[in-house]
DNA sequence: CTCAGCGATATTGTTGAACAATCATGAATG
DNA sequence: CATTCATGATTGTTCAACAATATCGCTGAG
């Protein structure tokens, strides 16, 4: 769809970073391409050649193409074999998808909340912060905290496979969220719910913080959808 | 730990396929891969050598490391910078911890199940498959089976995400199997379960499925940590 | 005999160039 | 206006090379 090499910045090399690190190239590059993926520093559906994204990075297309398998066996980038490879552009499809999986998910981690974890603490602390930045009225703050709140949930199940992959959902997510403008809307709304959550969890009254769950996750997921159809029109 | 270059059948090349199919080679070698470390054709912990494994499929080194990335963000292959790629040898923790996420996943999904849903339907078939086999004292299909009754129960999620972390997961698991000799107990108790885990389903009874899954899967996570307590010693 | 240091060797990390296979583009044709 | 076909661009894949790093074996000191 997307024409190759018309970038906003084209022909800088982006690289330039101190001789690298102890860690191969190939997973430096992958972490700046899914900064700037969720970033919205490529348009969703945009081809990406090999050719030109290796140059703006100045590696080599070899290294590329480990960068790219990786970031498409995470969702973010999607491969048509002999075609190449484009930024993913998850539809309302993907959403519903997303969504039915934080569903179990984070009910699994409602359910395994005990006083006083760790995580817990984190959640309360985060749901404080977005309350100061959304008086600020730093939107993106409140987005960025919002996820971190829900990140931080997913921690209480002390399970590193389960939080590495809501990470990936929650990294599609962003995707999304890329594509919609009126991002304030889409998080401020959850601010209090989020307070709420935490009280709800800090007394054990699960039930009860699992209702607030759903209801949080079904009006979250109506308003993007939502959203995603106001865009296509 | 293990020395390089001393498998069973050293030099010879196995890649003797057809011209190679519409899709990449990598992605073909990657799924052979897997197959052979789930069927245990490399040690837990063996170093894969770059050149040696390159030359065993007939492919090039650096298309051989887009199928080591793959396969370590997969969880299969274990990824040291400098030192090189190894087969994922997965303890006490990793089966802890792959547990934690069945239940997260298995409990969401017997949550969700609907009595007349196409996976529900497919779970009573293998179930009953399974308790044929035992009776042929077919164990290795047994486990199989079993196994795919397990996928079943997720695909009641109707979540192709959740299904493919959930898919991740059981290969994990099956690098564990590997590891233990008596299979047969590993899976034999549970085909009877399986089946009371259908019926419950069917009859819509979630309350008490949610019982018997979670004894399930206490009881096989026990004994997968007992099998491998036994084997270090 | 044990162990630290050190050099030789092997392996990984990364690049560049090359080529066949495949796709996309647009012009010529009916 | 649709079809065919040649052209050019891009992907898929390999090879050869090199620097950086790790591994191994040896020597020598304690």
């Amino acid at each position: 769809m997307t024409p190759a090499g018309d970038e906003a910045q084209v022909g800088g090399i982006v690289g330039d970073f101190p001789p690298a690190n102890g860690q191969p190239l190939a997973d430096v590059i992958c972490d700046r391409v899914r900064e700037m993926l969720i970033a919205g520093d490529f348009g969703p559906g945009e081809k990406l050649l090999e050719q030109q994204v290796a140059a703006q990075f100045g590696i080599s297309r070899n290294t590329l193409r480990e960068v790219f398998r990786l970031l498409t066996s995470q969702g973010l980038l999607v491969h048509y074999p002999n075609r190449g490879v484009f930024v993913a552009a998850p539809g309302a499809a993907a959403v519903v998808d997303i969504y039915r999986m934080r569903r179990v998910i984070q009910q699994g981690a409602v359910q395994a909340a005990i006083p006083g974890h760790p995580a817990l603490v984190r959640m309360k602390e985060l749901a404080q912060r977005a309350k100061e930045q959304a008086a600020d009225g730093d939107w993106r703050a409140v987005g960025t905290l919002n996820m971190e709140f829900h990140r931080a949930m997913v921690e209480l199940c002390d399970s590193p496979r389960l939080s590495a992959a809501f990470g990936l959902l929650l990294a599609e997510l962003r995707l999304v969220f890329g594509r919609i403008r009126e991002t304030a809307v889409l998080h401020t709304p959850y601010i209090e719910t989020n307070g709420v959550l935490v009280d709800l969890l800090e007394q054990g009254r699960l039930a009860a913080a699992a209702d607030e769950l759903d209801g949080y996750l079904l009006k979250s997921e109506r308003s993007i959808l939502a959203a995603l159809q106001r865009l296509k029109s």
